[in-house]
This record gives structure tokens, C-alpha cells and sequence, in this order.
DNA sequence: TCTGGGGTCCTAGGACCC
DNA sequence: TCTGGGGTCCTAGGACCC
């Protein structure tokens, strides 16, 4: 029998029924600051971007008060002074560790799962029928609170993005302590027309916009759209996610991670910066995180994109610039990759100007055993320095990041981020370890 | 004073080839 | 009168995610 639904891209649609359950820590941010620092329990805490300017995560209790994620932190100043809001300044090394945690444990209650960002982890449970699913994810969820102190929530349906949508159920009311299965639901129809458009996984602003003026507001009258026009309006992404709706898995798990095609690194400059010497210095460094997390994941860039900003909220002159390198061949050395970054951003750079930001972007991957090298040009990476290179790789893994770092990066670095509220890395650096006792 | 930093996928259109 | 058409590759832009 033919499938009545459209074959996507080659993914079966006619297998209904998965089951998956998301797993979304609380707040991660925040309630990472707390596993560390107790005393911040029940009180408001918010967790800012590089640079301490916009809040990106914030406890129930700063919700409650009203600040909205991605405002720039100076516009709350009353708040922050008058309700004492406890400030912090985001510590990756802690969060990215803190994350890993998590999702060991989760890997512990089934073999498919998928790391889908550093606060949330797909589990596939299909299969595990002979279970109350609601009472396994209650275990699930206790039992990561218990071994890492972290708060979180599970919503579980036949697809991703039912997942999702249960996931954010689980938090309409007490009662459900966290736990939402929407699966075989017999108000299904009811908790769809509950969630709005806007609420669905895979539906932003614009589509958001689009959908209300053609009298789509919520998940069920989404749901119930004809499948021609939404892949007309919405492309095919957009179908599958209303496949998703009526319980078609279209999303599958993706349990290993992909190799990235396009890394990019880049930070705003804690004060403005107007030598080309510091730019230089700042593209090295950002070049470096590049080339590092390019090894990591075993491959090798053919193309370096530098780019030059001043501040965009100023009224000053303002000068944005790209430049892209196309090189000989593909590599993951630092050194290789700053000497062409560099002379990217001579290219570039102009006298007089107030700059902000500078940034670079690694495009061209491919995997380090698939380099084409060129004819005319010599194999660029040579033993010796292949060799150093990953013995600074495996210090700086092992002692932690920036123990060895190449000269072209700085020493004194005036134009490092703000970063004026970061806690300890407490679970990451061997100096930083929280004492039982002083 | 002060406004983040990463990623993905899809589509349309142009260049180029036969 | 009628002025091919299919395929691939690349890029830019727009949507989305955390």
C-alpha cells in the first residue's frame, strides 16, 4: 500500500509511532551557579553573555521579576539593585563539564540517544513499553538531580517535536513534577490548542507572523493544515514538522555528531580596539579555538573567513569588513592558519576606526585524511611541527585550556572580554577546586 | 559606561557543461 | 511562427535552533 504522506527527503514517514522522551535541564546555567553555591537557592540569579552584557539565563525566581532573556543587563539596573538579583558571568568550562555529567547519567537508561544541545538530550524509549514511561522519566529526572545537583524536566511523545511539546506541558502545573507523557493522550486535541504556534519547535517569529494572518494560531489548527500549502509556504521543513504533529516521526535521532561544516569563533572586545597589533592578536587567538576544535573533530579547513566591526550601537564611524582566503590546501595547523588570518586582516583593516568585534570562520572541511594536496605547493604541515602541535593539544586538555598558548595570541590581551562576575571552574581546573575546608 | 556567540537546513538563481 | 533542456556546482539569503 502506498503511503499517503510524501516520502521526505528519503525518510520513511509511514512509521508512526516512536517514543521519545526530551530531557531539558532547568535553567542549566543558573542551576549550575547553584550546585556550586548553595546560599543561592530561592534566590533570583541570572547568568550573562561573553562580554557581561545580555542576560542569557535566569532563575524562576529573576522570571518572576520580569527579565527577559537576551536584554541587554544594564537596562535591569533598578531590579538588579533593588531586589537583589545575584549577577554572573557565563563559565563555559564549567557549564560544557557540568553538561557532560548530565548526559553520562542519561546514557545510562538507554542505548539511543542523541546530545542535542549543552542543557537538552533526545532519549529514544521505544521499546521500553512494558514500562510506565511516566514513572521512568520521574526516576530518570531524580536520579540526575541526585548525582549532580541539576533540576530537570521531560516531556515524552511519538515524535521530537511532540517531545518538545510535552516538555513544555510538564511545566503548566505543579502537579506534574516535571514529568509530562502526551503519548495516547485522550485530550490530546485540547493541550494542542493550548500551545501556541509560536511555542512549536521548528515554528519562529516568521513563520509565527505568516501562520496568524492565515488564522494559525495554535498546535492543533497547525496540525490540521493541508499539507500542499504548508510545504508551499513553509518549505518541506515546515511539513515535517506538521507530520511531526499528527505523530509521523520525520526528525530522527541523531545519535553521533555530525563533524561540523563551518566552525567560527568570535568575541566582542571588552574596550575598543584600534591597532592592527592587538587585532592581530585577537585573530590569533580566535584562530587558535578554531584550529583546535577543527583537530578535535579530526579534520581540515580550505578556507579562513576574517571579519572587522566597529560597535553598532554607537553613533561613531562605523566600518564593517570580510575578507576570505581560499588556501593552497586544506589544514588544521594554528600556525598555518593564523599566517593566512593575518594577512586576511591587513587586507581589511582600516586606520581611525573604533573596533568592536573581529572574528573568524573556518569553512571548507574536510576530513584530515582526505587532504588533496597540491601539486606546486609544498606539504605544508610538516612531522615536527605536526607532533608539537598535538602535544599542545593534549597539555592544554589535560591541564586546561590556555596553558600553553602561541605568542601571536598576546600576553596581556587588553582587548579580552569583560567577564567581571565569573565563578571558579570548579570541576575543570585543578587550582579552582572547591575546598571542604580552607 | 553597558547590547552574545555559536550552528543547521532549504531554496532560488546564475554559471557552466554537454 | 518556432530560438533546448537537463544536470551539477556554487553562492546568497532566509528561515530555524540553542
Amino acid at each position: 500500500m502506498k503511503s499517503v504522506y510524501p516520502s521526505l527527503h528519503g525518510l520513511p514517514a509511514e512509521t508512526k509511532g516512536g517514543v521519545y522522551a526530551l530531557v531539558d535541564c532547568n535553567n542549566f546555567y543558573a542551576s549550575c551557579e547553584r550546585v556550586f553555591n548553595p546560599k543561592l537557592e530561592g534566590k533570583p540569579v541570572v547568568v550573562l553573555s561573553n562580554n557581561d552584557g545580555c542576560v542569557v539565563a535566569r532563575s524562576n525566581e529573576a522570571k518572576a521579576y520580569g527579565i527577559k532573556i537576551g536584554t541587554p543587563i544594564f537596562q535591569c539596573e533598578d531590579l538588579v539593585k533593588n531586589q537583589k538579583v545575584y549577577l554572573f558571568s557565563s563559565n563555559y568550562a564549567l557549564y560544557g563539564d557540568m553538561s557532560r555529567r548530565v548526559m553520562d547519567i542519561l546514557t545510562q537508561f538507554t542505548p539511543e540517544i542523541e546530545i542535542y544541545s549543552i542543557d537538552e538530550a533526545f532519549l529514544s524509549l521505544k521499546g521500553f513499553h512494558y514500562l510506565n514511561l511516566t514513572e521512568y522519566a520521574g526516576h530518570i529526572k531524580n536520579t540526575v538531580k541526585k548525582w549532580t545537583g541539576i533540576p530537570v524536566s521531560i516531556g515524552i511523545g511519538e515524535t521530537k517535536t511532540l517531545a518538545k511539546i510535552a516538555h513544555k506541558l510538564s511545566k503548566r502545573k505543579p502537579e506534574y513534577d516535571g514529568v509530562f507523557n502526551i503519548i495516547d493522550h485522550p485530550e490530546i486535541d485540547q493541550l494542542l490548542a493550548s500551545i501556541e504556534v509560536n511555542d512549536i519547535w521548528g515554528i519562529g517569529g516568521q513563520y509565527t507572523k505568516f501562520l496568524n494572518k492565515h488564522n494559525i494560531n495554535n498546535a492543533l489548527q497547525l496540525r490540521n493544515a493541508r499539507d500542499k500549502w504548508v510545504e508551499k509556504h513553509l518549505t518541506s521543513v515546515g511539513l515535517r514538522t506538521v507530520l511531526e504533529l499528527r505523530g509521523i516521526p520525520c526528525i530522527p535521532l541523531e545519535e553521533t555528531i555530525p563533524a561540523k561544516k563551518g566552525i567560527m569563533s568570535s568575541r566582542s572586545f571588552g574596550k575598543p580596539v584600534e591597532k592592527l597589533t592587538e587585532l592581530k592578536e585577537a585573530v590569533a587567538t580566535y584562530i587558535s579555538i578554531g584550529a583546535e576544535k577543527l583537530r578535535k573533530q579530526k579534520s581540515a579547513a580550505s578556507v579562513v573567513h576574517v571579519f572587522l566591526a566597529t560597535d553598532f550601537f554607537k553613533e561613531e564611524p562605523k566600518y564593517f569588513n570580510f575578507s576570505t582566503f581560499r588556501l593552497p590546501t586544506a589544514t588544521a595547523s594554528t600556525t598555518d592558519l593564523i599566517g593566512y588570518a593575518h594577512k586576511s586582516l591587513e587586507k581589511i583593516f582600516r586606520k581611525g576606526y573604533q573596533y568592536k568585534r573581529a572574528g573568524v570562520m573556518l569553512t571548507g572541511i574536510v576530513p584530515e585524511n582526505q587532504i588533496q594536496y597540491n601539486l606546486f605547493e609544498p606539504k605544508p604541515l610538516n612531522r615536527r611541527r605536526e607532533t608539537l602541535t598535538k602535544v599542545i593539544d593534549k597539555i592544554n586538555l589535560e591541564l586546561g585550556t590556555d596553558t600553553i598558548q602561541y605568542a601571536a595570541e598576546g600576553i596581556n590581551k587588553p582587548w579580552r572580554m569583560r567577564q567581571a562576575k565569573r565563578t571558579k571552574r570548579f570541576t575543570t581546573k585543578w587550582d579552582e577546586i572547591p575546598l571542604v575546608k580552607g
